[in-house]
DNA sequence: TGTACATCAGTGAACGCGCGTTCACTGATGTAC
DNA sequence: TGTACATCAGTGAACGCGCGTTCACTGATGTAC
């Protein structure tokens, strides 16, 4: 102890990752990567270093990175249904909780953008490729679109065959998740004003 | 010539580029790259490789990467705009117009799944961002986008007011956009006659 | 309560890879006189 | 028509980088007796 020690000499606990559940803490550092993070950068070493890890370490609980991503995309559709489900207790049923819900949907692709990207991109090989064909499905795609799903369906008239209410569920969710997409995309401007506009339009209907 | 040269020894021209426009040339790489590519792999060194020209010839004719990319994404807008412009020839106007370059608008996407999503990706950056909120423009935020824009708007009804014609659009606009990346992303199954029920569809309208 | 041992979650070094970009260069093309 | 020279579009070697993944390992934890 010859040293110029005049500094108390504080030995920080190396910030080795000890306790607790290491494969919830390599999800959430995966979570905030994105949050910082455009989508496609996102790597496995970034994330084991987030966390204070080796590399290694993650092998311990994915299999490999793509299982780590995959864990990452149900983590995101986790969160966007249960968004969906906050903007639908407060707007209640009916059409109030279609634009809700569909609401609930374009902002939490802005306020998640690279989490919303990846888990899109990766929701139909992480859960068997999309269902909203599954014959007397209304479709189930993902956890998160259950609800704006539901609400389209709640919405179409009684006469309507199953196709049309398919068809019906599907325009709704084109429409907000194409103005999530341009919008996250930079060719709309991302303004809840313009979401609402949007999702109450009556859209352009036939005009034969 | 000693050697067990009893084939005929075709000196096959080094396949070095030499003449015509290598920009030209590389531009055609690499959207032929992008056409068996999942998009976030599209390396300049590939491009080179595919032209047969060493990877620094590229900076010759593009200041670095992004420059490269950026004209993929141009050429990704004038080819999405041909496929409308041919579309919109054979329908015509008014509604059937807009279900000609709204389905041409997904086919695009489905027959070009790297390209578009490069284009769309890029697309804000490239032509400055977005400007479907330009006052007094209904919209032109990629030439590939103006004729289903104009299609919609040639629908609205004459006492819509200009905003309510810039929602109309932005919501046609949306319904197509997310319809097509639905189906790029496997959520949805990719079905022509599904493009065509979506787009003909009235949609939910108001139901109070 | 104490000892022997298996299990298990980490470690750091190392691998091979392809990338974007820089550098000094070369050889063909075209122009001036 | 011939020579000198500048221009320019390529070249290949090299750089430093971060990546995913493997390997043999270590040290703490928990269990059996």
């Amino acid at each position: 102890m010859t040293s110029d020690d005049n500094t108390v000499n504080i030995e920080i606990a190396k910030p080795r990752y000890h306790h607790g559940d290491l494969r919830a803490a390599l999800i959430e550092a995966g979570l905030r990567e994105l949050a910082n993070g455009d989508a496609g950068d996102l790597s496995l070493r970034a994330i084991a270093r987030a966390v204070g890890v080796s590399a290694t370490a993650v092998y311990r609980h994915f299999a490999d990175k793509e299982a780590l991503l995959n864990a990452l995309c149900r983590e995101g559709d986790a969160r966007l249904a249960e968004a969906s489900r906050v903007a639908q207790a407060r707007a209640g049923g009916g059409r109030a909780g279609f634009e809700a819900t569909g609401h609930a949907y374009v902002r939490f692709a802005l306020d998640n953008p690279a989490l919303f990207r990846l888990t899109m991109t990766r929701m139909a090989a992480v859960s068997g490729s999309g269902n909203l064909d599954r014959p007397g499905h209304l479709g189930r795609p993902s956890e998160g679109m259950a609800l704006l799903l539901a609400n389209v369906a709640a919405q179409a008239s009684p006469d309507a065959s199953a196709a049309e209410q398919r068809t019906m569920a599907l325009y709704s969710w084109a429409l907000v998740h194409g103005l999530a997409v341009l919008m996250l995309d930079g060719l709309v401007p991302a303004d809840d004003a313009l979401i609402d506009a949007v999702i109450a339009s009556p859209g352009p209907g036939l005009t034969t």
